[in-house]
DNA sequence: CGAGTGACAGGAC
DNA sequence: TGTCCTGCCACTC
């Protein structure tokens, strides 16, 4: 897997279940990396392949919604999460307590040997 | 190949 | 989840 660091966060984001979110730095740290927080969010910013990455499911640590949005803004991300059940407070964020992905590797089945591979 | 960039996080106060 | 400030590292140009 070492064609690079950004092709590892969409695997793992593409492993969040429907109706939870992850955060920037919880993928990091899914990766064995928790410094790279801002890789992550820079990775989904490429956005390579929007049809198989649920970008709109990663947020921020407080839960709340990324500036800019590769789908067609923060309103359609805002959509699909609210279409998967996920329910906004007024001020634009959600309550992670309850939506926030507490899966880890074990959930979604990636396997860090494969990474070495 | 060096410098700048960025969908962030976490500690300090 | 008050604000401010610093560290972080892969990627792009």
């Amino acid at each position: 897997m070492r064609d690079g660091f950004f092709k590892q966060v969409y695997d793992v984001v593409k492993e969040i279940p429907k109706g939870k979110v992850a955060t920037y730095g919880q993928i990091a740290k899914i990766l064995g990396a928790p410094k790279f927080s801002q890789i992550v969010g820079y990775a989904l910013h490429s956005n390579p392949n929007p049809k198989e990455i649920p970008c709109h499911r990663v947020v921020n640590r407080f839960g709340q919604l990324s500036g800019s949005f590769a789908f067609g803004g923060r309103d359609e991300q805002r959509r699909r999460l609210e279409n998967e059940g996920i329910i906004f407070e007024k001020d634009g964020t959600i309550d992670m307590k309850k939506y926030q992905w507490t899966g880890e590797l074990d959930d979604i089945g990636i396997v860090f040997e494969n990474l070495d591979k």
